[in-house]
DNA sequence: GTGTTTATCGTCAAGCAGACGACTATGATC
DNA sequence: GATCATAGTCGTCTGCTTGACGATAAACAC
């Protein structure tokens, strides 16, 4: 049976990014200043239209790439590199999410470690972290005082996802890790938890659970002192990618 | 700046269902045979195409009452009538994943109680429930001895995926109600872990974990034996949908 | 009545988590 | 150099949850 280009409707396809970092003991996203209608000047999430021959992941990290200069590596593959974590979150569809025209968006999650300056195409004052209760808060003002509007589209509800999936999927795997630099300390990564959460953990259960998590955590063998106080020993994310029993996350 | 189209390339959108129940004491999905090129005869997930005026979840809410006559309704809303739970799943984008044109399809995943009998626009016989294992072994035999194709275009993929959803997601949600009726025994929901886990539960642990557990099990005052034995208490699901801590899916 | 089936309650030991004391090793400050 | 502040690491104790499993209860089949 031929195909029939009437038989369906024509949509626009897009991924936009929910791009985690932890960044001053907070939890901070990646937002970009639109510079055109609908919603210009306003922040958004990163993201573009997915090109005729790409797959959903490939266009991905190509934006991610584009934005931050990450390379992405796939969920299977280990954090060995200095790349950030990259996965698929949810597809949002709602007819009038865009004025324009019918755009169907895959959005994606992706956790980096704490990074330099954000550039989107080089302009940088065009692209900001901005912790993500501050992009959540409509309507708030920003550490500058600037007023901070809603995000663009529905991306408060994309990036609250985003976040939501985030604070869930630490709890049961090691992509906190995903946070971190290819070595880092037990307290390092405590404070991811803590930014992620918003919660104070107790130190001392802290490094119990994560060091007694068998491939959790795989020892370098150096120490640092880059956070003060006694040295503390360095690892890299081991194998386990699954926690079992989770990681509790504490009632709030 | 006025709407460009060829900005963009036009993407076909359509949503796939998983649709998932528990049959004789296995875990079993709907597939319909497909009486169209290509993958003519093939066995395949239920689906079509988002219409162009209606959002994603519509799409494929629509698709399943098409295909079952199942009302659905939204996480949100609690299992209390005879609807199937509808969630989205993932999208699948892969340029190839449909020879006849570019294909963006929103996988759904729905759960429902064991119901009557199939029906694929009032055709039976292009429609069955089948174990998902079967459904998943390519080149395997069925139950009548009919040689088991792999399921068309990726739909493999998208139901090991959504199996995989499902399974996880009854350790930490109360979602395994969904594919209780209304009222059902703790049995009846053990069974149910026990089909879509592939494991034996202890009778004795089970009850005391979902009994123990405040607000996942509401009784209704009623009994039954329609399991046989001693008359079991008649329970609905409660409120709670987050199970802390989770049932502990046995290593296998 | 006896056996079978399923449901439900109880007991016990092992493991894990939360609370928290104690000690260690660094840099900063006086 | 002594003292202090900071951060890391090792233990201890208590309570809760789990897994294994014994025991009892209430139906049906024969």
């Amino acid at each position: 049976m031929p195909y029939d280009p009437s038989a369906f409707p024509p949509f626009a396809v897009t991924v936009d990014l929910v791009v985690l970092t932890v960044r001053r003991h907070s939890l901070c996203a990646l937002a970009v200043r639109r510079g055109e209608s609908p919603f210009q000047g306003r922040w958004a999430l990163p993201g573009g239209f997915v090109r005729a021959d790409e797959d959903l992941s490939q266009a991905a990290a190509r934006e991610l790439a584009e934005e931050t200069g990450l390379r992405a590596h796939e969920p299977a593959a280990p954090a060995q590199d200095n790349g950030a974590h990259l996965e698929q979150l949810a597809t949002y569809g709602d007819p009038k999410r865009d004025p324009r025209m019918r755009v169907v968006s895959v959005a994606h999650l992706a956790l980096a470690p704490d990074l330099p300056a954000p550039r989107a195409g080089g302009d940088a004052s065009n692209a900001r972290w901005a912790p993500v209760e501050e992009l959540l808060q409509h309507g708030g003002y920003g550490r500058d005082g600037e007023p901070v509007a809603p995000l663009a589209f529905d991306h408060a509800q994309i990036l609250s996802d985003g976040v939501e999936r985030a604070r869930s999927k630490i709890e049961y795997s090691s992509l906190a890790t995903a946070f971190c630099p290819p070595e880092f300390t037990v307290g390092e990564l405590r404070r991811v938890y803590e930014a992620v959460w918003g919660v104070a953990l107790d130190p001392r259960n802290f490094h119990r659970k994560v060091t007694g998590t068998p491939g959790f955590l795989v020892p370098t063998g150096g120490t640092t002192t880059r956070q003060g106080g006694r040295p503390a020993q360095l690892f890299r994310a081991g194998g386990a990618t699954l926690l079992n029993p989770p990681m509790l996350r504490p009632e709030v």
